[in-house]
Order: structure tokens, then C-alpha cells, then sequence
DNA sequence: ATGAAAACTGAAAGTTTGTTGAATATCTCT
DNA sequence: AGAGATATTCAACAAACTTTCAGTTTTCAT
């Protein structure tokens, strides 16, 4: 399997056996692993780390698998998939409607993980593979980086996040609610005004002086509009 | 980055756990999920939010699902699915007589109730899945944006949803108390002159100077008649 | 033809929403 | 701790949009 550098993975469990016995594994395959033993130390690193998996047991105290997923697919795009005891598969694990991308059943091997890992990796993060190409945006993920008629941005991180989310997403009107829970994410406490003041900012960054790349459609939001 | 399909869902059910259970579903589908645990507070939620689908509980305290069901249908271009027990299903819900569009009996599969979403969808707003030609119009409801004759038309959002209103309903006579209804809110409190005022500048920006698309039934309404 | 009701129109007044510059707060390095 | 970068808030302003109003025109029944 190629080496794949910069692809981050948070472990969720309470049981420090597998914890460090997965972290080991993976962190030996070249990914960059956290860990954490219950749901609210994960969500804490959850935004400051940014992994792009994360593997979440579903019996846990406090907290359990189920709640921490919702937390997780409501604020950002990461692949998760929960693990579960033979015995605990409920339907809500089974048809994967909670918002986990895959589970697995306890035990399992090292080998299975790191297929799905792989499998949910690829399916859900192709720009990790490479740069991608829309219209006169390079995106290049791995350098956090976007270059805009072949003239790299210079971006903080907000502004980077919000400019790949409105690129991707082309075409279609982003409403400001929308864009602050996936760019904030869902718990943000601030006013809306913010969206509007980084919109701002890369307007003048992409010289968009007459607002034709990024189109203000009053009372509904904002669109990336590609020539 | 996941497909944003902009389409809304409220959901109403006074328990918690069905409530997020479907929450997190559906918004892993896609959607835009709103919710709400009673009648009254589903009522407020919708005005603002203006969801396509309402999902509504049979049973809750305090105001129920037909009285509900009533007033959404009043004021609105919604589709509503009733979710009832199995004992609980009446003829009321059977013969959909009260405005629902469909219910369901539970205990349902997650899989089951999408593919009723999905059918309603198709069948009430056909323009959400892309682009809509009707004659020479083509409306994309994603973008936010009518092309007539593929012109790009400069629309108000008051305008941008008369418009729509009118061609989505061509061939019909409709009046004004029905336009003020479906397209400014069952609550609007103003006079209708001001349906004659955007007529107008629909009329306007349409070039159609001899009344010939946008026709006037004096005493009845306004009928689009498409070329 | 004539008058009343309905619809049309231009412009003013009112309201909402988005833009902007600057101030303040927070974070991140060294 | 302190400097510089980044994030957030704020309030004044501008622009866009909505609504009303009053005068005019059209329509239609008598």
C-alpha cells in the first residue's frame, strides 16, 4: 500500500489495550494518529486535530459512539467508522444511518481496518491523492495551499477552508447557515456577519472587485460562479 | 466534501430518540434538517425555515398531527408524511384526506422512509433535482437562477419565487389571494396591489410589453401561457 | 356613452440585508 | 511575555428590495 503522508486519524475507545495496540499499527503505516479514551476528549481534539478518519468505539462511557458520530458528521467532513462488540449490532450500527461511513465487528484484524481505511480514505478524500483541478482553482490539500490563475493564495487557515468549501461546491448557492456549520462547524456561537466579512477578504485576495466570481444572492447566500 | 442538495426537512415527533435518530440520517444524506419536538414550535420553524418536506408524528401532546398537518398545508407548498402507529392508523391517515401526501406505519426502515422522501421530492418539486426546462424558461433552483430564452434574468428573491410560482403552475389561472398565499406567506398582511407591482416588473424584465406570457384574468388572476 | 371596479404605473417611503473599516479579542509563535 | 497573525465583533453606511400610495388607464356591465 503507497505511503500516504499527512492523513490523520483520531482513535476513540476506552479500552487503553486496543488504543495503543491500533495507534502502533497505524502510526507504523505512515498515518498521524491521536488518541482519546472518551467521547468529550474526542470531540476536543476532534477540532483542533482535523483528522480526516476516525475510528469510534460504540460502547463507551459517557458519551457513547452514537453521540459523538452525530457530533462529528454535523460539523465537518470526515470518515468515520465505529467498531462494535458481536453482540451490541443494532440496526442503527447496521444500516450505518447514524452517520458512520462503515463499521466493523470486534475482533477484528489489523489488515481489515487498514482496508477500510484505506477504501473510506479514497472514496471520501480523492484531492488527498493529488491536487484537484476546478475551473482556474488548483487545490492542493495536502500543502493547504490554492492557486488561483496558477498564482498561489495567500490564506490563513479560515479563509482557506472557507474558499475550498465555496470552490468545491461551485455553482450552487451556499447559504450562510450552511457555510457556517461546515466551515465553523456546528457549535459555532458567532454572528453570521462573520461569513460575510471573510467573503470579504477573499473577494480582495481573488481581485473579484465586481463580485462576478463570488455572486451575492441577497437573502439566500453566496455562489462561486467558475467562467 | 459531500453533495449539498439544499433540500429541507423538518422533522416533528416528541420523542427525543426517534427525533435524532432520523436527524442524523437524513442530514448524512444530505439534507437540511430542522426539528422539533411539538406542534406549536413546529409551526414557528417552518415559517422561517420553509422547508420542502415536514415529517410528522400522529401522537404528540398539546396540538397534534392533523391539526398540524392542517395548517401547514394551509400555508404552504409542502409535502408532509404522517408517521403513526401501528394502531393508531385511522382512516384519517389511511385516505390521506387531511393533506398528507403519505404516512407511514411504525416501526419503518430508515431505507424505507428515504425512498418516500425521494418520491415526494420527485413528485412535488421535480425543479430540485437540477435544472427545470418549461418552455423557454429553465429554472435551477440550486443556483438560484431563471434563464428566459437562456437569457439570465436579474430577479429579486420576491421575484426570483413569483416567477417560479407562475411557469411551475403555467396554463393555470391563479389569483391573487392564491399567489399571496404560496408566495409571500398565509400571514402576509399587506395589500394585493403589490402582486400587481412585481407582475409588473416581471413583465418588465421579460420584455413582455403586450401581456402576452403573463396574461391578465381580469377579475380571476394570471395566467402564464407558454409560446 | 358612462360610471364603477379592477388593474396598471411611477415614485416615495420604509425596511432589510450586505458591505466595509476599524476596534477588540484571541491565538501562535519565539 | 510580547509581536505578529488571525479571528471576531461592531456600528455606520450603502445598496437592494419591499411596500404603499395616489393618480391614471382599462374593462365591462348597464
Amino acid at each position: 500500500m503507497q505511503q500516504l503522508k499527512g492523513i490523520k486519524i483520531l482513535l476513540v475507545d476506552d479500552e487503553p489495550n486496543i488504543l495503543q495496540f491500533l495507534e502502533l499499527g497505524l502510526q507504523n503505516e505512515g498515518f498521524e494518529v491521536q488518541t482519546a479514551q472518551d467521547g468529550m476528549t474526542a470531540i476536543t481534539i476532534l477540532k483542533q486535530f482535523q483528522p480526516h478518519v476516525v475510528i469510534l468505539d460504540v460502547m463507551m462511557p459517557g458519551m457513547d459512539g452514537f453521540e459523538v458520530c452525530r457530533m462529528i458528521k454535523k460539523m465537518d467532513n470526515v470518515a468515520v467508522i465505529m467498531l462494535t462488540a458481536r453482540d451490541e449490532v443494532d440496526d442503527r450500527v447496521k444500516g450505518l444511518n447514524l452517520g458512520a461511513d462503515d463499521y466493523m465487528v470486534k475482533p477484528f484484524s489489523f489488515e481489515e481496518l487498514l482496508a477500510r481505511i484505506y477504501a473510506r480514505i479514497r472514496n471520501q478524500f480523492p484531492h488527498l491523492f493529488g491536487e484537484v483541478v476546478i475551473g482556474p482553482f488548483h487545490i492542493d490539500d495536502r500543502r493547504k495551499e490554492i492557486r488561483y490563475e496558477n498564482r498561489v493564495l495567500e490564506l490563513s487557515p479560515t479563509e482557506y477552508e472557507l474558499l475550498k468549501f465555496l470552490v468545491l461546491n461551485h455553482g450552487l448557492v451556499l447559504s450562510k447557515t450552511m457555510i457556517l456549520d461546515k466551515v465553523w462547524g456546528y457549535d459555532f456561537a458567532g454572528e453570521e456577519n462573520i461569513v460575510e466579512v471573510y467573503i470579504r477578504s477573499l473577494r480582495d485576495k481573488l481581485h473579484d472587485k465586481d463580485h462576478q466570481l463570488i455572486r451575492t444572492l441577497r437573502g439566500s447566500g453566496y455562489r462561486v460562479d467558475l467562467p
